[in-house]
DNA sequence: GGATAAAATGTCACACTGACACAATATTAG
DNA sequence: CTAATATTGTGTCAGTGTGACATTTTATCC
């Protein structure tokens, strides 16, 4: 409680970005100047901001987006997370941060996940990366430091949400299919779903309005076209689908 | 990213302890020296240490125990929270701190929340407090800072993991009775449940050996005692109750 | 030792679930 | 242009889980 030093500590947040895209569920990444590794979007939190603040203007610089959907998970403080992959030398590199002495500090980061809409994000590098894309789940690979650990973890604080909230407002179209809203869930959920059953459960959380056009142009019969009731989405957003007790 | 003074932030934890006692639920609290409020036991996270280290450091601090169930479950990072009360200043007054400097920097802390054994927790206070004491949920107010806005976000936690993981190893005695298992699970979800049904369920988990003992030396009929198969109990929390997709 | 209060067990109707069949329809291929 | 095709819309049925409630059993109470 004494040494000032005992306490320093870089407080940063990663946000894991979903989106949806050509049936898949998809990751903004961005890939490292000197390593080449590829990093999720996330920076230090001002000391003026709360951490939701911090993770909204995160969103902001690299995806052009306001007002996202945003949810914090959890806190990654093991002491050798910095260490644990030489990614972090690549930022003293690049050269940012004031030598040893910065470097030597902890990393802590709070994970978050967003929510987006694929067609509306607009990606951009920060000054440690070259490259900002969008990344299909199967295809990501050589990510710096523990960001692999979050994504999955964010990942699983996903399919947890699913089972008790509606999901797919921030992640879809305005006006979407029945099969893009189930191929949506399999996706997150990692396995495929029984086609008339999913319809049914999901029609009756009355979260849907049926519309009378039909999404033509695709292959073979047109399906109806469905948009978000949002007054009952949002009312089981707070409230969550029952729960079993 | 230049100023070190920017970064400097005091990280902190606090934890939820919940016990069970007496058919109710009950929370371990301090009493603080000087403003006489209370807090949720916590502490400073040190430099070589995990989140969850420092949480079971402060969790053998105050209860003297040992592998303790320990959950995380939210950051508390309002750059106001540290103001919000007065009670900073009581630890300004208590002699701990280097002055204003100190205080002027934020204060960031993580929420756990913990789930002990009542019988086995010998409260200690700290440094700060004159008193550590068991507060059932009713009981408790005059919180400092916004530890009530944590001791509600710990509890909505724990309502939500009870329905998809089993609860009650950790909160119970090795044996215990049905009617006491209920009872613990109608306190955390804040409702009765019926009783004949809440049996058939949670029978169907097969997290419960049922034992030949009866409680002897309550009131009227003596109900049977149980006890958690921790094969099952421990194949469940892994991999939680079905979910509904 | 009978009254009492709680525990154990059982029943029944209904909703929900998983598995699967069949009809309808827009596109595609010849 | 027409038939084949892939996909969508709608429906059925049996099995399981759920909520509501009645009856029997049993250790204490008086």
């Amino acid at each position: 409680m004494t040494n000032f030093k005992a306490y320093l500590n870089h407080i940063s947040l990663d946000c894991v970005i979903f989106g949806f895209h050509e049936n898949q569920l998809k990751v903004l990444l961005l890939q490292m100047k000197y390593t080449k590794k590829w990093a999720l979007p996330g920076g230090f939190v001002k000391k003026e901001e709360s951490f939701e603040e911090a993770a909204e203007r995160v969103l902001k610089e690299r995806t052009g987006m306001d007002n996202i959907f945003l949810q914090q998970f959890h806190v990654f403080s093991d002491p050798k997370r910095s260490e644990m992959n030489p990614a972090v030398k690549d930022l003293e590199k690049s050269g940012s941060g004031e030598g040893l002495d910065w470097f030597s500090q902890r990393f802590i980061s709070t994970g978050f996940y967003a929510l987006v809409d694929f067609h509306k994000v607009d990606p951009a590098p920060d000054f440690f990366s070259d490259k900002c894309e969008w990344k299909a789940l199967e295809e990501i690979d050589n990510l710096m430091m523990d960001h692999r650990q979050i994504l999955d973890k964010a990942l699983e604080t996903l399919r947890l949400h699913l089972t008790y909230q509606p999901i797919g407002y921030n992640l879809l179209p305005k006006k979407f299919t029945m099969p893009e809203l189930q191929k949506l869930y399999e996706t997150i959920l990692g396995k495929s779903l029984d086609r008339r059953n999913f319809q049914r459960k999901i029609l009756s959380y009355k979260i849907l309005n049926k519309l009378d056009e039909r999404k033509k142009g695709g292959a073979y019969k047109a399906p109806y076209l469905y948009e978000f009731n949002l007054e009952n989405y949002n009312k089981a957003l707070k409230e969550g689908f029952s729960g079993s007790w």
